[in-house]
Formats: structure tokens, sequence, C-alpha cells
DNA sequence: CTGAAAGCGCTTACAG
DNA sequence: CTGAAAGCGCTTACAG
């Protein structure tokens, strides 16, 4: 049998709420009894069951991380990244962590104020959504205070974090052009992922300030998986044998193309450069190695949750947008336009 | 205000048992009142707080997967490989799934059943423990079911899952040697990590089988990181110059060995072999490539989480250890000892 | 500083 | 097939 707070009390001889009241930390409680009772609790084995305490109190002061869908690559490992910047600044607060994962069908199910309900949950650090999940447009108009990673919404309970991806795309393609290439294709990944179109939007934006023709050809759609973007790239080169670079939507694509460009005999970075994003361990490795944009997912997420928290206790703040460095790292893939 | 089974009673005119019953598919509830009842809990937008079935029915079916620390490489992403196996074997069988984190803390604030007590835990899929964390010792006798990943622990209601990672080293090492190696080292991990002591044992066992020396010097420790790897491999190296292959406990530290060998400007393989364990996808990007032992996580925690269900419905089974299959996986990074 | 009591939102014997 | 009622283990005004 599990001891209650009612066995402590009984045997502190004490009412049960004194002894609740030791477990939360009431200041009125005479250091005499709290030590007693804490003492005696503990010889006992007792902890505070959570449901209960949640139940009574009706708001458990907890920091979710809910992602969407927990399909990953081992190759690019940001679930976990996101998971660990959560966690780390609950611990370094002191709030309760949670983790949840949904589903198409949990979203179908049930709304996205259900499933907080259901949950008890406060508010919620949330990932991998899409712009056609249901629950996205729910979060833009929904009042539980909630961040969304790699996504922006405009809604005073909600905040969102990422790096800056627009401008991120924009000067890595920037880059591409100012050593010399014309002709820079891209490899995107879904149509309905928000960070596909806003890094898109930064290449077009870089090729129109750099005026530069962009060519709807030269931009082609991907799941963000390796296979896809090596045919993707093949066919890209095929009907458009002008390009010299091509900026990818991230590495694992980044990857792809690269093993695409290798098979169709052509030299990387020689005859064809190519960029990438997020900055995966593979980065270092491939051959050549990957000139991307550098971000750091975990300080974005450790940024959303104290973000989160910020909402939650709903704290003044200047704006619900926080935007994190990223940095353009020099490898190998990326050269000279041939001339 | 969030609506609860009483207002749901109220507008159905019915009692707040029947509400109940019909969210806990009773059998004995007519098909009109549950569809009402559906319709119009739907309707209000209702969905049962879990806390409160939690708390009153004292069992809640759902299977945990707790992680001692969250510290993690991104370059071997294993954790995520064991959540997501986890996750899926409950969404295969429909069943809850919840995910927590501990910590040295919390290891030390309160024993392993009162952890589970307190959130209301039937059992457990946990990983990432070492042979001297308290919840080690506790789960060696705990009645909780648990089962715990790459540790053999014997407890009936606890099972152990991994590959044979006795067996898989035995094998590695074997097919060092039956390329002509005899003297062959081993970078290890931390003493403490159970998987350290087996893969050795299997080590040992092949170079006993084989009647090659073992020396106490060709062992070493290591906290599992390519950069103590790489201190390691370049001081053993240095003190046992015969050495022409080297062991390693994981990737991570086969990677940190490859590359004090190359910078001690020996071959690999020509000089030095280098046989990793894990098989994370950068073994298939190093230069070499890196021969090792691949396992599938996944696998592995998706039979921890299914045996573990077993446990928790106290099903007739042969053992409560799981095995699964390994399997060597030659790259390039091994050859025939240099002559 | 401490207790008695209501209440959180459910489930589940017990009765009918 | 359905309801009344006790109870799960807590928290928190209210009172003193």
């Amino acid at each position: 049998m599990r001891v209650t707070i009612k066995d402590v009390a009984k045997k502190a001889n004490v009412s049960i709420a004194t002894v609740s009241r030791v477990f939360n930390d009431y200041s009125d409680i005479s250091d005499a009894t709290k030590n007693r009772i804490k003492k005696i609790a503990k010889d006992m084995n007792y902890v505070p069951n959570l449901a209960a305490r949640t139940l009574s109190s009706k708001t458990q002061e907890s920091i979710a991380c809910i992602f969407n869908r927990l399909d990953f690559s081992t190759k690019a490992p940001w679930i976990l990244e996101v998971l660990s910047g959560v966690y780390q600044y609950t611990i370094d607060v002191g709030q309760k962590f949670v983790f949840y994962v949904t589903s198409d069908e949990i979203q179908n199910e049930k709304t996205y104020t259900q499933f907080c309900y259901e949950h008890n949950i406060t508010g919620a650090v949330i990932g991998g959504l899409t712009m056609n999940d249901p629950y996205y447009h729910e979060i833009k108009v929904t009042t539980i205070p909630t961040v969304i990673i790699d996504m922006e919404v405009d809604n005073k309970f909600v905040g969102t974090v990422s790096v800056d991806n627009k401008k991120a795309s924009e000067e890595a393609v920037d880059y591409l052009v100012s050593l010399g290439h014309h002709e820079i294709a891209m490899i995107n990944g879904k149509r309905e992922t928000y960070v596909s179109l806003v890094r898109e939007q930064g290449y077009r934006e870089s090729l129109e300030k750099n005026n530069l023709m962009i060519k709807k050809s030269m931009v082609c759609y991907t799941d963000f998986e390796e296979g896809a973007a090596y045919e993707a790239t093949k066919v890209l080169l095929r009907e458009n044998p002008e390009v010299t670079a091509i900026f990818c939507v991230n590495d694992l694509v980044a990857i792809g193309a690269l093993q695409a460009v290798k098979d169709l005999r052509l030299s990387v970075p020689g005859d064809i450069s190519i960029m990438g994003f997020d900055d995966i361990p593979l980065a270092a490795y491939v051959n050549p190695t990957l000139s991307t944009v550098h971000q750091d997912l975990e300080q974005v997420a450790y940024g959303g949750a104290k973000l989160l928290h910020s909402i939650i206790l709903k704290e003044e703040r200047e704006s619900n947008k926080l935007f994190l460095p990223h940095e353009i790292t020099i490898r190998e893939s990326v050269g000279q336009a041939p001339s």
C-alpha cells in the first residue's frame, strides 16, 4: 500500500492540511512542525500524488513540450535538441517538465485546447507542426500560452522562436552570389512547412536584390529527405544545365544533392556549389564538407521555453517573437562560380 | 470555463455515472444513450480530465519511458531511437505513452518507487542508467514492472532488453583475429556502465578463446566521448606500439580513435584496424568508413515496451531477457594485419 | 500557526 | 440499463 497524506498526518498527529502546507512550502508553519513532518514523511516513504495535486490545485505549474509526430531521422536529431533545450530550461528554473507526442489521429480526435485540458497543460512549447495541421490553425486563435518552434503566428498568447530563417537564407544566397554565381537553384522541403516558405523567401529576396532572374523551374520541393533530394537534384540539373549553385532547405537535402551531383560526374564545388542549412553533425563529415547555415536548436528551444514561461506569468515583454542568432558556416562544398 | 462531466450529465439529463460509463466503453449502456451522450459531449467540447481519472481509477494503463539524464550527443541520438521505439509500441497497441526524465538530484531526493508512485506509473522502460545509480540498485529488488535497456537484472518484475552485447563484441574481435591481428586493444567507456562491462567481457573471451594474451595496458577507459577517446588512443599506441587493431566500445569512441591514428601519421586500416559498435549514421561517412556492430535500438526499445506490457499483464513468458539481433558491418576501417 | 470542511472531476461497487 | 453515493489524495479559503 502506498502511503498518503492521511497516513503522514495521523503519524504526526496533525491535520492533513498541515502536511499539505509543509509540502507546498507555506511560510506560516513553525519550523519545528515543518521539520518534524518532513522527517516523518521521509521515513514513511511518502511522496505526494501528482494526480491528486493537479486535480485539487487546478493549476499545475509545468512546462510542456509537445511534438507533432515523432518521425525523425537519426541523421538530423533536431527533436532531441528541442526536447533538451526545453528540459534544460525547466531544470534551471525548477519547473516541472512534461513531454507529449501528438499524431494526426489525435489532431482529428480532439482540439488543441481539449488536448491541453485533458492533460492539464498550462502552456506548451510545440514543434513539428506544418501549416496544414489543424492545431496550427487553432493555435492562431488559442488562449493557451504556447510557443511554436520555427513558425510565426500573431496572437498575444503565442510566442514564436527560431533563427531568422528568412534573413539567414538571404545571407546564404548572398554569399553564393558574392562568389560569382548567377544561376542558383533551390531544393526546398515540403510546401506545407513554414521553414520551406520563409527560407524560399530569403532565397528570392537575395536573387531579386542582386538582380538575378528567379526561374520557376529552379525551385523544387521534396519531403526533406536525402533520397527525394537526390532525385530532384538530378532532374533539376538535367533541365537547368546552367545552374552553378544550389541552396538547400536543410543539410539532409544538401547531402542528397551532393551525392546526385557526384553521381552525375560533376565536381563540388568545381562545377556546382552546394549550401545547406542546420549544420547537422554529418555536415562536417561528408565529402566535400558542407557549407551551411549553423543554428543551435537547443538554444532556440531553451529560449522558447523561457518565452513561454513569460507568457504564462503574463510578464511585460517587447515582443512575442524571438530570433536567435545563426551563422553562415563555410566549408568545402561552396566555391567560386566556374568561369 | 472548461466543461466537466457534470455539465455533460446535466445537458443530457443523465447522471455523471452514465457519462463516465460512456467514456469508459462500458458495455451495459444502451446504444441510444451512448450515442446521444457522445454527441452532446462532442458538441460541448468535453474531454475527461486525466488527473481526475487517474486519481479515481487508481490505475492508469500507461507505458512510461524514463531516461536518467538527458545528456546526449547529436552525433549518437540513441535516446531518440529508444523514445521512438517505446512510443511506437504504445501507438500500435493503443496504450497511453508518457515520458519522464530523471536526474541525479531526483535519484537522491526520492526512490524509484516513490518516483513511480508520484507519477502514477504502472510500468516503465528505463534507459541511461549506470551501475552506480541508486535506481539501478533499487530496480534489482523493485516490484514495479520495469524494463531496462542495455543492462541485465534478475528480478521477475524486471525485464532486460538489448542486443547480445557480449556475443556481438566477441564476434567483432573474432573477426579481427581472423584477419591476422594478434595485438588487439580495446578503448572502453565508463567503468560504471553495464555495456562497458559486457563488451569488454566479449573482447576478453575472444582473445582467450584464440589464445591471445590479454594485457592490462591494452584496455583503457573513457567517458564514451570522441575527445577522450582521441587522447586515450594516442597514449595507448605510444605505450603499446605492437597494437594492430583497436576494438572500440562505440562508434563515437571509434571516431575519436580514428582521428588519433590519422594524426599519428599511421594509416587505417594499413597500420591499425578500427572496429566500432552501434553503427551510428556517421559511421558510414567518416574516412575511412567505419566497420562496426550494427544494432537497431529502435527495435530494441520496441521489444522492451512489449516485454514491459507483458510483465504488467502478468502474462506467462519464457524469460525476462530479450536479446535482439545485431550484425557485424564491414566497411573500410578494418583490414588484414600488417605482416 | 493549525484544523475542519468543502471541493477538484472523475470511477465504481451497490442497488434497483 | 441507470442512478445515488462514497471515495481517490490532495489544496485552499475560512475560522480561530
